[in-house]
DNA sequence: TCGTTATATTATAATATTGCAATATAAATA
DNA sequence: TATTTATATTGCAATATTATAATATAACGA
């Protein structure tokens, strides 16, 4: 084998393991750190913060943008890339609802 | 190539990206939430929950604790397994960061 | 129109992940 | 001690991911 039995679990799960997921590699933490910092749209110039090469870093972008958390629109020649809000509702959710658990129980077990 | 340049990325850029990847499977999403289900350590019976056999099973739960997400105890011949509580506060702090911030901005652009 | 610039796509090699059967380990119990 | 039970490890095949060079696309300015 090697494929995730995907089919053995509910759309919620999976949608949050591929929300998660696309956060699984240091370079789209990096992205979403750099969109933070410039606190704008920003055109262009993520492939020169990056230590990759630009097909790489489009990959990336790519992949970011598949699973909600980014969106880009074009501007002539540039693309600006910015932070999807929706794409974080999900996944909050599920930090959320797992802070709470963790305080309610104050954790007495292990 | 195919291996992540980890060493051109940052020790918290690797550090979140780790944790995200940890929580980047529907199988280790399922057993998160199981452990927020039962609501107490549960010894056992995690491999019965999942449509996985028992290998698949341990291995995910070898990851979510290598990752520091979950942790474990023996007791006698089962293990008792929960949430690590420490493991969530770096991945949860990425995300306070990122929701304090998109709710400063209000989003106006894209 | 032609070259330049910004980005995406394709092809491919290297490596990692997923899943399971078979096997190992180790505590509990008969 | 032998057997059972719970979990881990190993080995391996199938598949996915990562990264890049080469190439394509598409808007802009000269």
């Amino acid at each position: 084998m090697g494929a995730t039995k995907t089919d053995s679990f509910t759309d919620e799960q999976n949608e949050l393991a591929t929300l998660a997921k696309a956060l699984g590699h240091p370079a789209r933490i990096a992205i979403m750190e750099y969109l933070l910092k410039v606190d704008t749209c920003i055109c262009g110039d993520i492939v020169n913060e990056l230590p990759l090469a630009q097909p790489t870093v489009s990959q990336h972008l790519k992949e970011l943008k598949n699973a909600g958390l980014i969106k880009g629109s074009f501007e002539g020649t540039t693309i600006c890339y910015c932070i999807n809000e929706k794409g974080f509702e999900k996944i909050k959710g599920f930090f959320q609802h797992i802070t709470n658990h963790l305080e309610k129980k104050k954790n007495q077990c292990c």
